[in-house]
DNA sequence: TGCATATACATAAGACTTCTATATATATTT
DNA sequence: AAATATATATAGAAGTCTTATGTATATGCA
């Protein structure tokens, strides 16, 4: 695991881009994607993933659908017009920080 | 300016990094440098600033050594030998962060 | 000379994000 | 039967950064 900051900010980033790929995603399945993706160096926890969930939602960046597999609920997630034009933006804004960051840090390389 | 949560948990690895660079800077010389070096792009501003400073001080990461400039004072921060390899591994973290979010964020050209 | 800007430090209050801990409940594996 | 995995969610606390403010000297220019 990183230190934890360094994830701060980018939670939203990762969100958005994990449900353009998969079109619709509950939440412990996302937790699960990130933590096979990054082979577990990625963990997300609950307290962060579900408010910044049901902020996308507030926002109109998402809508949900619940559906029930047995007893059990499930609510899947997935991008609004909006919030798939904020997942390009949010993206390119990534690319560009990373870049700058890059430059700043390793001057003699970049 | 980027959205400025991306910054977070970034300072201090900027910090630590300019001061393995430049030996021993002051505040106003950082901002400035950042500045300069970022074209614009990164703004560091007092609040963020000082209280790091000050923290990576408490911690024994950075020496001060105050200085007359005429009537005004400046405050010159520079690295101890614990700041040093601190520099090192922050900026292996960011480095090893930033690969593992590219291959999350951009899986096919990864 | 006077005004604006640059230099230079710093703190307080608040916003925001994330973490830890906790709660609840069903399904599956051993 | 117990442990682990699946699945959602919130409350309280921690940490970082922003905005706003305060203080003071130096410099450039009109």
């Amino acid at each position: 695991m990183y230190s934890k900051e360094l994830l701060k900010g980018t939670l939203q980033t990762i969100l958005l881009k994990l449900l353009a790929e998969n079109g619709r995603m509950y939440g412990y399945e996302i937790t699960q994607k990130v933590k096979e993706q990054t082979e577990g160096k990625i963990l997300l926890t609950e307290g962060a993933l579900y408010p910044s969930l049901h902020k996308l939602e507030a926002e109109g960046l998402l809508v949900t659908e619940t559906i029930n597999i047995g007893k059990r609920i499930r609510k899947y997630y997935s991008l609004t017009p909006k919030g798939s034009a904020q997942t390009t933006s949010k993206l390119e804004e990534f690319a560009s920080f990373i870049s700058t960051m890059q430059f700043l840090l390793n001057p003699k390389t970049s």
